[in-house]
This record gives C-alpha cells, structure tokens and sequence, in this order.
RNA sequence: GGGCCGGUGGUGAAAUGGCAGACACAGCGGACUUAAAAUCCGCUUCUCCGAAAGGGGAGUGGGGGUUCGAGUCCCCCCCGGCCUACCA
C-alpha cells in the first residue's frame, strides 16, 4: 500500500493527543531510573508563542528525548512566568483585566506549545500568577524577612517616569528603562530590597558548574568585587548656630591606597549626605544649584557613552585632611562621583587615575607623582597628557618611598592600619535587591503596618495576600492596591486595630527565582515542595535559555538556592548543573526579527505549511545551535525533501516487509548497509550529545543519502533483514527532532511486522541503539602522501597497515618520487589512518 | 574605553593540528513529462595548461611566527556582532 507523499497534518495532531493520553513525558515520581531534570526557561505569556521561542525549545525538547531513550527518567517540565507589565499596561490599553488577559494567553500559548510536539511534563506546569503558586512565592518572602533577608529602606530608587514605577539596577540598560526605553531619574522612596550582597562572594564562585564561561565572567563582573581600602579623611566643620567646631570622618574606598600622598583633592557625590555641612557659606549658591542640577539629569547624561564628556564639579570652599600625609586638601563634588558605588566619595589622585586627572586639569588643581614606572624619570606633571600608569615604584611618600611595584599598596594598607586611619576592606559593584514595585500585577508583598507594632509580617496561615480583582489603573506611582480599601485597609495580625498592607508587589523575578523547585512538588498544598522531591528532582541538569539572562535570573535563581540552602529548606549550593544558551534566530534579512522590519517568521505560519517537524529540524539546521543564524524560506525547502525522502525510503522498505530476524552475521551489500548503520549511530550520537544538532541532521541525510544509493544498486537489499534494521534505527535516530513523522512510520512498521495496535509502544521511549566500534572502521582507508607538506598521491590500505608497509608503498609511488626530485628522505612521518608526510 | 564571540564558496555552513568547503540552499546541465510542477541524476572555490582524460598553481579578513604539516596554535593589525562602561 504506497502511502503517497509525506503529509504531516494527516498524523500530527493524532500523535500529539495520544502522547498527551498515553502520558509518555509525563516523569512519575516512583520511576526507579536515574534521573534527568531537563529545563528550558518557562516563557512570559505575550499570547504568541515566537519563533525563538521554538527555536530554544526545539533544542532543549530534541536533548531531552535523547536523554529519555538513553533510559534516564527525563522530566521536561514547563509553566508560565505570569506576572509583570505588559499584562497591566494591556489592562490600560483595553480595558481587559489582567488577570483575563494573561490566562487567555496562557491558553493561546498552551496550544502552541503542543503545536511544536514538545515532550513537557504537563502535570507539572506551574504558572505564577495563580494564588496557589504565588501564596509560596509570598510564603518564601517571609522566610527571607525571618533571617534578616529582606529589609525596607529608603533608598534612591531608578524611576522610570513612562511606566511610572522602580527599576532593578539590572533593569537599566544604558541609563534608560529596560522595557520602554525612557531615560531613568532617580527618587527616593521606602521600599523592599533583598540581601544579595551577602552572598556576593559565594556567588563568585563557580566550582564544578558546567556554565558558559561567558556567563561565568559577566556574574564576575556584575559583582564587580574590588579589593583596596577605606581610609577615614578628616574634615573640621565651621561652627554652625553656636556650637563648637566639630570633627567629622568621611570614609573612602580605593583600589590604591599607595597613592595616597598624590591626593590633591577630595571629592563627594553631590548626594552625599555630608555634602551640605560641608559646604562653606559663600558657596552655598552654587553648590546647591549643582546638586541640583545633577539630581535633575538622567542616569544616560550622568553614566553616558561620550567617553570624552568634560568633567564638570563645584567646589565646597572646605577643606579636608588627608590622615596619612596631614595634607589639606579642598573638598568638591563633582558628578563623576556615583553615591552607590564605595562610600560615594573619592581621594582625588590625579597623577594616577585619568578620571581625577582630567579633574584637574579642568579646575587648575595640582598633580604630584608619586609612582614612577619602571625605567622613567620623575617628570613635571605639567607637561603630562594623561595620567600616569600606576605600576612602578613609588616616591614622594614619607614611608612608603622605595615600595617595589607590587608591594606598594600592602605596605600602604599597614601604613593605614597602624596609624588607624582605615584599614583593608572590599567593595562590590553589585547591590541589594530592589524588589519593590508600585504595580499591581504581581505578588503582594506580605507585610502589614500598624501605627502599633510598626512592620508586621502576615502570619503564613494567612497566605496568600489575594490580589483584588476589582482595580483601576491610573498614573500614580503608587500602586493601584493603594485605592482599594478592601485591600489597603486591613488589621493588625499582632492587636487587631487598624492597620495598612503594603501595596506594592513583588519584582517578578522573585517568581522565577524558584518555580525550578515547584515543578518538583507543583502540586503540594501544605507547603512550597516536600524536601523529598526537591531532593529527587535538584539541582537541575540542563538548563537552557537565551544569555539575556545572564547577569538578572541566574544570578538571582542563584542567590534564592543558596539563601534557602542556609535556612535548611534545600540541601544544594546551585540550582543549574549545566546551562546552555541557544543563539537567536533572524529574519530572512540577517537583521533580528522585528515588526517594523517586516521581517518575523511567526511558526504557526511554517508549520501549517511544512508541520512541525521539518519546522523543528530546519531550524536546527540553520547553524549551530549557540550560535542561531537568519531564516531562509528557500533553506527549509532542503530540510522539507529531506523529510520527504525519509517517508519515501520508509514507507518503501516498510512495504517490502519488515524483518526482524537476520543475526547472521551480514556479508556484502549487508554488511555495507551494517557499516553505514552503525557509523550513523556514532555520529549522531556523539553530535547530540554535544548539542550538535545541525551536524547531527546532516550525518543523518549522509545516512539517507547512502541508503538509497546502495538501494538503487542492489534492490533486493530491501527483503534483507539488515535493511530494515538500518531503516529501524533510521528512525531511532532521527525521533529526537522529528518526533511526529517517526512515530507514524515506526508504528506502521510495528504493525506491519505483526505487532498488535494494543502491545504497541511509542518509539520515544525505545532504548538508544549502540554500535559497534569495528563496524565504524572502513575496510579499507585512504592514506595522503604528502611531500614537504604537499599532497602528491593516496593510497589504498587496510586500516592496520604497519607503518614500513605505508612507508615502502609510500616511496614506491611514481608521483611521490618525481615530487622528491632524487632528493634524499629526511623525516617520514605516519599518522595512523589518515597520512603519510615525507621530508626530503 | 574595557571584555567576550566571530570573519571560510554566490548563500547557510562543515572540518580531534593531517585531503578545506561535509550537509544543504541557490545556480547550471540532464532524465521523466505533450508541458509545467514535483521527483531523480550530474556539475558547481578561483585560476592556469589541455580537445578530453588529466594535470599545475593559488586559496579560510591582512601581516608575521611555531610545525614535516595551520581555517585550527602564538604575536601584531583590520572589520563585524554581543555585553559592559566615570566602579575610585
């Protein structure tokens, strides 16, 4: 019965709804096997399911039925990461809830989801909007509060006056907001941070993870951990209403305390809480009009590109002493001093730090040198074009004149220490949490206030904080909570009497900080996960998500495993073994996919003209699978014939008869299909298991190819039993990526073999082929002769040909001895299996 | 400015230091067809010699080096992409 051509929308959505039945994918917590926690980053429910989208979870999806039919008990779990803006900025635009507006979403992407032939783990899905997962994401706050975790402060806040809320450091790309692209300010506000910094060392560390070493260095950097130390300058402060001169110490951070006797200035952020105090009467004027003007400038002007922007500062018209030295040095702020970062105040050293340098070429201040580099005069630093290197040796400082480069800032730290003055410490770039926002769609924060008892916790018997599904939305800045006196006005959980909730909510991802553990327990009502399945189940195996993550979810996801590992709610240290970030995928003009652009491949398009398994493996044809690569309509053409070819070979062989017999040891045209078998098995084995998938496709079209050539040759290989089972562990092979078309010939050929509709089991949970290490090795081998590095002649040979043998056949060869022009051998060299050089 | 990743045919790309261009796309030629589509087969880096069979030379952004041998390793430079950026 010939089948005809290959039609996937006959089959697919028939094998997609009997999986789903059978429950195939779906990992029992009983299974006895080892195993495999196959992770892809869940998605946000925009309501379109995106061709990167496909392309992340087609990889993900073709490794981990690779991992199930090596016998591991996979589980491939999936859910929605739910909460966050643009289901509230819809609500504004549509006036639809979002709540409706994010669960219809959720359906569309569902569907979409199944489209694609993806084995998830269903049963496990968790999406974090509902109340039965965020009362845990609530619950776990509460936990953080507990150990001092989680504290409130007023702190200056990145404010994005579009989407009229607070940002994430991480949320600030270049000065301006990460989703719309307005330039930051900054605010204070009291708000919600959790403590990161606390473990800004351990996350430093990255023993035993098998991670991107890309990723590794962008977290190192984001951490930003700087060794130096802080110093305590002096300043003696004008009487002010009657009192007393009074003395104040104002800590800095640096990297080079050495140079401490080049300090020819000091420097405050114009936020610095001294600032005012320090300012003398006369330039009160000007100074305020300078913080001013700074507090008015965005985070883009202040932290801009324009490397070559002047510097620009204020004087205070106060002086300060440098402790070490005893020198006086005058006070200024100056913008290019940034308040989060160290103590938000700078010992200005212009002979070394091209920053102070420029400092001070700009108002006049004087330079000192006080390291020379090695090999170079003293010279006047009126002269200078920049600042001096900082490596060599150092001078004009009383104590530490003489200190070898290398050893100057230990034996200033000591100088530091003993005059107690400072001492060593360490800075990081990295802050607290900011997870505070004045947003409605999101976790609420579980805290209460009472004019009583202050900050309170809500008692986790009372969890979850439902949020009102009755709001209105409008440009605030405070949360859309705070007009709803059902939820705004509540009591106190300690006495009863009066009191406020918090109205802001949870930064989302604090959701996607631990819905990796939830999928373990997705369904436990009495607490976030059992440590049993945790147990079972963690630390992920394989992650895999797009490296925009790099420096926000996975360090956070980080910080969340280690913060519950030390309240003994988990007993591991990372939550991914192993990450993988795909690359992207672009439009058919090499330029990313944008609407304007009118160049987006939506997938729903491609599949309902090709299905989704050409879709699946065209995209893992296109390059490799870290690397992604433009889309080409003409491209999956190729990958379309080769499916076509698969069904064609298939179907004819399955009609010729399927036999399972044949242990004879295969000679001939047999024997060849049997090497051709099992080279395709090591091949495609090797490359998926590195993630390889486009060399991977291309072995099994090699694979195909020769089937059919050695098919057309001897057409009667087709009744022998070693043809069906090429054509057998053809399909094997290729079920990872083409999961629908292989379970519809596969069970044609059960059948056709006899096997009962009712005894039939998917091919997707059939054992992985292994080879034969001698039938992967050629009867006979091509050896390259080279001369002097220059190929002049092949030979013929037996794989296990000894090595005078080569040599002899090599020299004997008419075209070996006419490149050698009589001259005489100096050097023969033979590479096993591959090539003989000969040196003349 | 700093960091990382890249640069290979007309295109997407292959290649444990060992025959560069696998596998595809596009193109050209052929078979099948009344014809087209589909399918199948062949050719397809450039260049030179040759009617052909063949054969020579060059070639992986540019320049140098290590090596019997370099797309691959080392140094310098050019170009592109991503990330990051006044971090004291």
């Amino acid at each position: 019965m010939a089948r005809g051509r290959f039609q996937p929308a006959e089959f697919e959505r028939k094998w997609q709804e009997w999986w789903d039945a059978q429950g195939i994918y779906y990992a029992r917590d009983d299974d006895t096997r080892e195993k495999y926690y196959n992770l892809m980053m869940f998605p946000y429910p925009s309501g379109d399911l995106h061709i990167g989208h496909w392309y992340n979870y087609t990889g993900g999806d073709i490794y981990g039925r690779y991992m199930r039919m090596r016998g591991y008990n996979v589980t491939q779990p999936i859910g929605f990461d739910a909460f966050g803006l643009p289901a509230e900025n819809a609500a504004i635009k549509r006036n639809v809830q979002p709540r409706e507006w994010t669960l219809d979403n959720i359906g569309k992407m569902q569907a979409q989801m199944r489209l694609m032939g993806a084995g998830w783990d269903w049963p496990r899905e968790v999406v974090s909007c509902l109340p039965d997962y965020y009362r845990w994401t609530q619950w776990l706050f509460l936990q953080f509060y507990k150990q001092g975790l989680a504290y409130r402060t007023k702190a200056p806040a990145n404010w994005c006056p579009h989407c009229n809320t607070t940002l994430a450091n991480e949320q600030v790309v270049n000065g301006h907001c990460e989703r719309c692209g307005t330039p930051v300010e900054r605010r204070e506000i009291d708000q919600w941070l959790l403590r990161i910094t606390k473990y800004a060392d351990e996350l430093l560390r990255f023993d035993g993870m098998e991670w991107p070493e890309k990723t590794r260095l962008m977290q190192t950097n984001w951490i930003g951990r700087s060794e130096g130390a802080e110093i305590r300058f002096r300043a003696d402060l004008a009487k002010k209403r009657g009192k007393g001169a009074e003395t104040v110490e104002i800590p800095v951070f640096t990297t080079r305390p050495d140079t401490i006797y080049g300090v020819t200035f000091f420097v405050l952020a114009p936020e610095h809480p001294l600032v005012e105090r320090m300012t003398a009467p006369e330039q009160g004027e000007a100074v305020q009009e300078y913080v001013e003007r700074t507090r008015h400038e965005t985070e883009i002007d202040r932290l801009s590109v324009d490397v070559a922007r002047p510097k620009t500062g204020v004087p205070l018209g106060t002086t300060v002493t440098n402790p070490v030295s005893g020198a006086q040095v005058p006070v200024w702020i100056a913008d290019y001093v940034l308040m989060g970062y160290g103590s938000g105040a700078v010992m200005g050293v212009p002979a070394h730090d091209q920053r102070d340098f420029e400092f001070a070429r700009a108002f006049d201040l004087p330079i000192i040198q006080v390291i020379r580099p090695e090999g170079e005069e003293e010279t006047d630093p009126a002269t200078w074009e920049a600042a001096k290197s900082h490596e060599g040796v150092i001078l004009n400082s009383d104590g530490l004149d003489g200190a070898p480069a290398g050893e100057g800032i230990a034996r200033a730290i000591k100088l530091i220490e003993a005059k107690g003055v400072g001492k060593a410490a360490v800075t990081y770039r990295l802050r607290d949490w900011l997870i505070s926002r004045q947003r409605y769609w999101g976790a609420p924060i579980p805290i209460v206030y009472c004019s009583e008892h202050g900050t309170v916790p809500v008692p986790e018997d009372q969890l979850p904080v439902l949020l009102p599904d009755q709001v209105e939305f409008k440009p605030t800045g405070e949360s859309p909570l705070r007009y709803v006196p059902e939820f705004f006005e509540t009591t106190c959980p300690i006495c009863g009497g009066p009191a406020k909730r918090e109205t802001d909510t949870m930064d989302t991802f604090i959701c996607s900080s631990w819905y990796f553990l939830r999928y373990a327990d997705p369904k436990n009502a009495d607490a976030a996960w059992s440590a049993e399945k945790v147990a079972q189940w963690l630390p992920v195996d394989m992650y895999i998500g797009g490296p925009e993550h790099a420096t926000l979810h996975l360090m956070y996801a980080r910080f969340f495993v280690k913060a519950l590992r030390d309240m003994g709610l988990l007993n591991f240290d990372e939550p991914f073994a192993r990450l993988y970030h795909q690359g992207m995928v672009l439009g058919p003009d090499g330029q990313k996919m944008s609407k304007s652009r009118g160049n987006v491949i939506a997938p729903d398009d491609v599949v309902g003209r090709y299905g989704a398994d050409t879709v699946r493996s065209y995209l893992m044809f296109m390059g490799p699978f870290d690397q992604g690569g433009p889309w080409s309509n003409q491209g999956i053409e190729g990958v379309a014939r080769f499916m076509n070819r698969v069904w064609a070979l298939v179907t004819d062989a399955t009609e010729a008869g399927v036999r399972v017999d044949g242990q004879a040891k295969p000679v001939g045209a047999a024997l060849g299909i049997e090497r051709l078998r099992h080279k395709a098995i090591a091949r495609v084995t090797a490359d998926y298991e590195g993630l390889r998938f486009n060399t991977a496709l291309a072995a099994l079209m090699e694979y195909v190819n020769s089937l059919n050539k050695t098919r057309e040759q001897s057409p009667e290989i087709v009744n022998d039993a070693a043809f069906s089972r090429a054509v057998d562990t053809l399909l094997v092979l290729l079920a990872p990526m083409a999961p629908h078309l292989t379970e519809e010939l596969w069970h044609e050929r059960r059948l056709r073999a006899g096997m009962a509709e009712s005894e039939y089991t998917s091919i997707h949970v059939q054992p992985w082929p292994e080879y034969d290490p001698a039938l992967i090795v050629d009867e006979t081998v091509t050896i390259v002769v080279q001369v002097n590095g220059k190929v002049r002649d092949k030979l013929e040979l037996a794989p296990d040909t000894a090595e005078d043998e080569v040599r002899e056949r090599a020299l004997a060869s008419a075209k070996v001895r006419s490149a050698m022009e009589g001259r005489s051998l100096k050097k023969f060299i033979y590479v096993p299996g591959r090539l003989a050089s000969v040196v003349v």
